[in-house]
DNA sequence: CGATCACGC
DNA sequence: GCGTGATCG
């Protein structure tokens, strides 16, 4: 039977359905009270929103929004859709010191995701057990990962302050703490063994800060004199790499020319010559096989890669880029799981498996224990497998997912 | 149900 | 890049 099959999803069906069955606790009286801080916030914002406009409209429909901005109150409108022009992220904040409606619509977005989508969505989603049950996909991704629903786990806010409150409410049961594990850094990693490139290699092994080192080693500078600005263009090529994004998205990403974000690429690659020349051979083996395969074996189909349309084709050769990275990534942390629950069935019975979010884990256990599972959880997760450079998961311990992570 | 928008890794 | 989900029309 195939290695990725039998060695790796088929163990792991059982976890995950440990992992659906055991839930996570919320707290949902605190959800709610939150929601209920929320609400009013939300229609004073509508008002001052209608105010500026001049008129009651549904603030949530962008066809009508952009009739307000870009028709009635004459702001200069950018890209166009089918059904109008875009009321997108990018165009209002290229907008927002034209008007002062633009920085209100943002707030009055913010608030309403957070409640529709994970006030009004987790409270639905609370079983009589006052757990959250999810259902984790196995087979939805194409790259490997997994997925989750009813609700989605893996798409709780963590980057605003305001957003990240929410995981104040996925505790841990009386007497019991939440131990989190998250890989640092896993697909660069993986990038650096799969590449086999001597500086990325080097710079993991060193233990310093990978986006700074990268801007120093692009840019020729010492790791101390790189600016804070420096370094995030140098993380936004990171993540760009290892999303295969390209240079007309990373031109969006970090507000550049698309001729400046191929310049920053083409020295990256300069710098790192075994990522190019790893970069080359996978889309090569990609048009002659017609896929791109894991380090474990994982293959995903790319017949994009075989299109006469130019964007199409270049589509499927950033799918063969990134497709080993994070399919890779996906199986080390599934082979972690299938390591970590058998550990825990054997050493820790009382404490339990219960969320996966990409590249991290989460184990519910006895007070007294957490700190045992937070060792399992990290030896079992730098363990799962040996890449030429270390693979380093940091833990933590909390009563909530807020806590702990 | 497609389009648009926004949250995560 | 890969997902899930809310709302609109």
């Amino acid at each position: 039977m195939y290695p990725v099959l039998a060695d790796i999803e088929i163990p792991l069906a059982e976890v995950l359905s440990s992992m659906e069955i055991e839930g996570i606790r919320l707290d949902a009286a605190a959800l709610h009270s939150f929601g209920e801080e929320l609400l009013p916030k939300i229609d004073g914002l509508a008002g001052e929103i209608y105010a500026a406009a001049g008129h009651e409209f549904n603030i949530g429909s962008p066809k009508q929004l952009s009739v307000v901005l870009f028709e009635e109150l004459g702001l200069p409108a950018g890209k166009k859709r089918k059904t109008g022009y875009s009321t997108d992220a990018d165009t209002l904040e290229a907008l927002r010191d034209k008007h002062q409606i633009i920085p209100l619509i943002f707030e009055y977005r913010t608030l309403t995701k957070l409640y529709n989508t994970y006030v009004r969505g987790l409270e639905a989603a609370v079983s009589p057990d006052g757990r959250m049950h999810t259902t984790f996909k196995q087979t939805e991704t194409r790259t490997g990962r997994i997925s989750s629903a009813e609700p989605n786990i893996q798409n709780i806010p963590v980057r605003t302050e305001i957003g990240r409150n929410f995981r104040k409410f996925f505790v841990a049961d009386e007497g019991n703490l939440l131990a989190d594990a998250d890989y640092s850094q896993i697909e660069l990693r993986v990038l650096a063994h799969l590449s086999g490139d001597k500086a990325m290699i080097k710079t993991f092994c060193e233990g310093g800060d990978i986006h700074t080192e990268t801007a120093a080693s692009v840019l020729g500078l010492p790791p101390e004199w790189i600016t804070p600005e420096q370094r995030r263009s140098a993380k936004a090529v990171n993540f760009g790499i290892v999303y295969g994004i390209g240079a007309f998205s990373l031109a969006k990403d970090i507000n550049v020319s698309v001729a400046e974000a191929k310049r920053y690429i083409d020295d990256y690659l300069t710098h790192y010559s075994g990522v190019r020349e790893y970069m080359d051979k996978v889309t090569k083996s990609a048009e002659k096989d017609g896929w791109a395969v894991t380090m474990f074996g994982r293959r995903r189909f790319i017949p994009e890669i075989l299109s006469t349309n130019k964007t199409v084709k270049a589509l499927g050769k950033r799918i063969a880029m990134n497709t080993p990275i994070q399919g890779t990534a996906a199986d080390i942390i599934k082979i972690a799981m299938v390591r970590v629950y058998r550990r825990l069935k054997a050493e820790l019975p009382e404490a339990r498996l219960i969320l996966q979010v990409h590249d991290e884990l989460i184990v519910e256990a006895p007070e007294e224990k957490a700190a045992q599972a937070a060792r399992i959880l990290t030896e079992e997760m730098q363990g799962a497998v040996k890449l030429a450079v270390p693979l380093t998961a940091d833990a933590k311990e909390g009563r909530s997912w807020y806590e702990a992570h």
